[in-house]
DNA sequence: GGGTTATACGCAC
DNA sequence: TTCCAGTGCGTATAACCC
């Protein structure tokens, strides 16, 4: 932050600097950063972003911000005398609520390592030794080196800039396995010291020393000490220490004597008043870019005290939590329990790549993106229902899609299943990054139970095994999928014959792999045949492979048409919208049909539930449970599913984003058809 | 009106 | 030459549902 601006309209930027008013994070005091031109580096910053996709997305965001600065600073200046007397009380009351819960009995010491990443890599390769290095790529540094630091080189900064910045930077691409040993290093030092340490990182972690300190009769100062000359001794490396009564200080203090160094605050309430008094907010974590300018440029608040002294302020225009939050602070309040073990709440994986508008590559992606999440998952037997595709788009703007479901899942291919209707709807788009969160998780695990040996989407589609073993002489290139042409519609995919799933037994398939258990179980379009549509065959393969003059299988790929759900012809150069395959040989969606009839065009022969034949997806998906149930009970006898179709339809009137759904159909129509189904269930007659 | 969901955004490392 | 990450948590807000 160039400027130090608290009054209104202060904010206008200086026509000769105009990088002075370009907000970025590296001007932010860091360890070994004290003697860095930040004009200097504002202005490169500035120079080196200007123009670009990116800096316009910046300052999009800070006109944003601007304005809700603005909006703030009016309901400021409208709270009347009265108003302030009252929030002032408020606040008065809450800071000796929050005061009472002061805790001035533990000893905490948070343990940071030194340029961490910078410091292993100079470790293992001592040509390095004090020289500016960058851990990370052109696209993004990891962390920079004390040498780099001087030239305003920083974690987080682009590599481009930072080069920019200091051109005899080295660097040196991120090694997490190697970064991983030595955190396991330092952890063995740290448990002799508190066995319940909290790892907040590989480089940082706390410790509650108040049992140590106690028991050995020594000083925090004392354990300090011999804590990072034991790091040091254990590993070669470096780390600095903080000791605090509580952990929000205690990570304060480790930064005042970095690198290689400590600070002890005593558990005495007017030392630590003393010591947050003139601490400047931008110290705490949990205060970064954007909460520093708004409390700066709203209130006029720089430092901890200040935080007091306009707590009616805070309390008026804040919420509960976040008042509370700052009033803490300015009391120097922090956490001094030892938490129980906290539960994971979410799980993602993201990827960045060449900003492109290319359906089939971005698929191709959701797909990489869905098998890494459904790994991960079931690395840790979670079962999720919440589902969230992150999207950012060749101009940087960050959209997130989510749909909760009316069960758990972690499966790939039903991870893939609703992201990708996610995603279909965002089309036409030109994306640069693509992720997958799954949230919500399953308090006993009970989703359906992950099947270890279950193929990977890219098994199932490099594989080409969609008829079970019928299909194993056939292999797609990957190119087949990576250019225009790739089109294994990723709503249309599981509407292969009906009976594939039941030749999963196939004694080529056995064959061929020992654990080929294929848990997808794949299912005919049954719409189709319910509504007694002709299904036209292409007459030439979809996807030629290395050896295609096998044809024993006689795989036949129609299209399906992206509007209409229709199956038609689809000749080899227009493979756009999706394809699904029959292979005649493992039997004939008409011969699944037998089994399934709507009596009267209403009732379910199976069942008995009845549906009107205007309810076309209902009924659509009640005819899928039923051939999936059968399928199932014939593949393995495993029955996978204890969920009645009444209670599936019963549910499916309940699902929390129903409503929501209902308002979607109005602005995207590629989602009107989107109910969230079950696993095993794709309907293909929907809008992609 | 309170709980839930979807979305956006902030923050830390 | 290269051209702004990945993971996870938390909060705010609006819309919706019961």
């Amino acid at each position: 932050m160039a400027k130090s601006q608290t009054s209104v309209g202060s904010e206008e930027p200086s026509s000769s600097r105009p990088w002075e008013s370009y907000h970025t994070v590296y001007t932010n005091a860091k360890a070994g950063m004290e003697g860095v031109d930040k004009q200097k580096v504002q202005r490169v910053v500035y120079e080196m972003s200007k123009g670009s996709k990116y800096f316009e997305n910046e300052e999009k965001k800070d006109a944003y911000m601007k304005q809700k600065i603005e909006n703030m600073r009016a309901q400021y200046s409208k709270l009347t005398p009265q108003d302030i007397s009252h929030h002032q009380k408020m606040a008065d009351k809450r800071i000796l609520e929050l005061e009472a819960t002061r805790d001035l009995s533990r000893i905490w010491l948070h343990v940071d390592m030194d340029a961490f990443y910078a410091a292993v890599e100079t470790l293992c390769n001592p040509s390095l030794k004090g020289k500016p290095v960058a851990v990370g790529s052109m696209s993004m540094i990891s962390t920079a080196s004390y040498e780099a630091r001087k030239f305003g080189v920083r974690a987080a900064m682009p590599g481009f800039i930072a080069r920019k910045l200091c051109p005899e930077l080295l660097f040196v691409p991120v090694d997490f396995q190697k970064y991983t040993h030595y955190s396991n290093l330092t952890r063995k030092v740290f448990q002799n010291y508190d066995l319940n340490f909290l790892a907040a990182s590989l480089d940082e972690a706390y410790l509650d020393i108040t049992s140590v300190c106690k028991e050995r009769g020594i000083t925090s100062g004392e354990v300090a000490e011999e804590l990072r000359q034991s790091v040091h001794l254990e590993t070669g490396l470096t780390c600095s220490a903080g000791v605090a009564p509580n952990r929000l200080l205690a990570k304060v203090c480790s930064d005042i004597n970095k690198p290689d160094g400590q600070f002890v605050l005593p558990n005495d309430r007017s030392a630590i008043m003393t010591f947050i008094s003139s601490l400047p907010i931008r110290k705490i974590g949990g205060i970064g870019k954007v909460t520093e300018r708004i409390l700066k440029d709203v209130f006029g608040i720089t430092t901890c005290e200040d935080l007091l002294q306009k707590s009616s302020f805070i309390c008026a225009l804040f919420s509960r939590s976040s008042a509370d939050f700052f009033l803490s602070v300015g009391l120097g309040l922090g956490g001094t329990d030892t938490p129980q073990y906290k539960m994971r709440k979410s799980i993602s994986n993201e990827r960045t790549f060449s900003a492109t508008a290319d359906e089939a590559l971005l698929f191709q992606k959701l797909v990489d993106l869905s098998e890494m999440l459904s790994a991960d998952m079931i690395k840790e037997g979670l079962f999720g229902r919440t589902l969230t595709l992150k999207l950012k788009t060749a101009s940087f703007e960050v959209r997130t899609r989510a749909v909760t479901l009316p069960s758990y899942i972690c499966s790939s291919e039903e991870i893939l299943k609703h992201a990708s209707k996610l995603l279909k709807a965002e089309f036409p788009v030109s994306l640069r990054l693509m992720g997958l969160r799954m949230s919500h998780f399953s308090d006993d695990k009970n989703g359906i139970p992950a099947d270890p040996t279950q193929k990977t989407l890219s098994d199932f589609i490099l594989s080409g095994d969609v008829s079970g073993g019928k299909m194993s002489d056939y292999r797609p290139l990957v190119s087949d999928f990576c250019d225009n042409t790739f089109s294994v519609d990723l709503n249309s995919y599981p509407t292969y014959s009906a009976e594939t799933s039941c030749d999963l037994r196939d004694s080529s398939m056995e064959n061929q792999t020992s654990d080929s258990t294929f848990s997808c179980t794949i299912l005919g379009n049954i719409n189709e045949e319910v509504n007694g549509t002709v299904v036209p065959q292409s007459s030439e393969p979809r996807a030629k492979v290395h050896e295609p003059t096998n044809t024993d299988h006689k795989m036949k790929f129609e299209k399906i048409d992206s509007y209409t759900g229709q199956l038609e012809a689809c000749p080899r150069d227009n493979w756009q919208n999706g394809f699904s395959c029959v292979d005649e040989e493992a039997g004939s969606i008409s011969d699944q049909k037998q089994f399934f009839v709507w009596v009267d065009d209403y009732k379910c022969s199976i069942c008995g539930i009845e549906l009107p034949p205007s309810f076309t997806e209902e009924r659509q998906e009640h005819s899928d449970f039923h051939l999936a149930e059968r399928l199932q009970g014939e593949e393995s006898g495993h029955n996978l599913r204890s969920f009645v179709p009444q209670q599936r339809a019963a549910q499916k009137g309940h699902t929390g984003s129903s409503g929501r759904l209902k308002k979607k159909q109005k602005s995207s129509p590629t989602t009107s058809k989107y109910v969230p189904i079950d696993a095993f269930f794709v309907k293909t007659n929907q809008n992609f």
